[in-house]
DNA sequence: CTAGGTGCAAACTATTTGCAGGCGG
DNA sequence: CCGCCTGCAAATAGTTTGCACCTAG
């Protein structure tokens, strides 16, 4: 919980309850959610939440690299935590189809290619995004596969 | 064109006259665009022309493979003419950041790979998406660099 | 104390749906 | 001539905004 309420700080974000309850929300779960499903645990225990606040403060995370935002399903936006030692560092995610769990790959996958495909395409690699998605170890069990 | 219609064919669409616009479209523009940005240019030379047929027959059209979707800036999706020989065979896109174009990856950059993120991560691989951003040539030059 | 954070209500906007009529095969 | 296709209007739903009040630092 400290290195993010850190990053906050960083980030010039005040440490509010909010904040804090997000953070312990996806530190608890491990797990990707939309702002709406962190909306309708959150206010249980903190009473009054407004959904906006939701969307701005795990905007706002994103923003600082603490939450990593993904496309999921049905047009809707998926916000996971980052645990990655320095999320600064180049990589990637990969997310459990069976749990939505959310787990860090290091490394770059089009790093090393990206001569090859500069080559073929003439065109110059600015960005890429790259979702990966699989099965967790429990998830094969539970799959019977 | 001829290609495309076949491909209409094959997946059981009727060939009507907003179908063969918007295949024209696409080829003749080579970029990706928005289902509004679409039915903006088409509704001029087609007289009615319903923003909702745009989006159905865009959306059929990426079932069949003829049309790639990738999520573009600001929550809004974007289609692009998939030109590669068969659109079955798995591939990459990588997309100009200037002028839109869309051009196809052959081959993949995750297969050979996944062996290493498997061991790496205890998942199985189930699927990936890919989005590569790039400048084009044409674009790297416009840019001066 | 003061700038940033929050709740609420309302707005916005991309996308989808229902349905009556139209047209491709 | 049958069933898919289309236009229109209206609904849906995720997300954002405006604003008055509140609270962390």
């Amino acid at each position: 919980m400290q290195r993010y309420i850190r990053m906050l700080r960083e980030g010039k974000l005040k440490i509010t309850p909010r904040r804090e309850a997000i953070l312990a929300y996806f530190i608890k779960e491990g797990k990707y959610a939309t702002p709406e499903q962190v909306w309708k645990k959150l206010r249980i225990s903190l009473g009054r939440l407004g959904l906006p606040t939701v969307y701005r403060n795990m905007e706002e995370m994103h923003q600082l690299g603490i939450l990593v935002k993904v496309e999921g399903v049905e047009n809707r936006f998926y916000y996971g935590l980052c645990r990655a030692e320095d999320p600064q560092v180049h990589h990637h995610h990969i997310i459990c189809q069976g749990c939505h769990k959310v787990r860090e790959v290091e490394g770059c996958l089009v790093g090393s290619l990206s001569k090859q495909i500069e080559a073929k395409t003439g065109f110059k690699l600015t960005g890429h995004t790259v979702h990966l998605q699989g099965l967790c170890q429990s998830c094969i069990i539970a799959d019977g596969g």
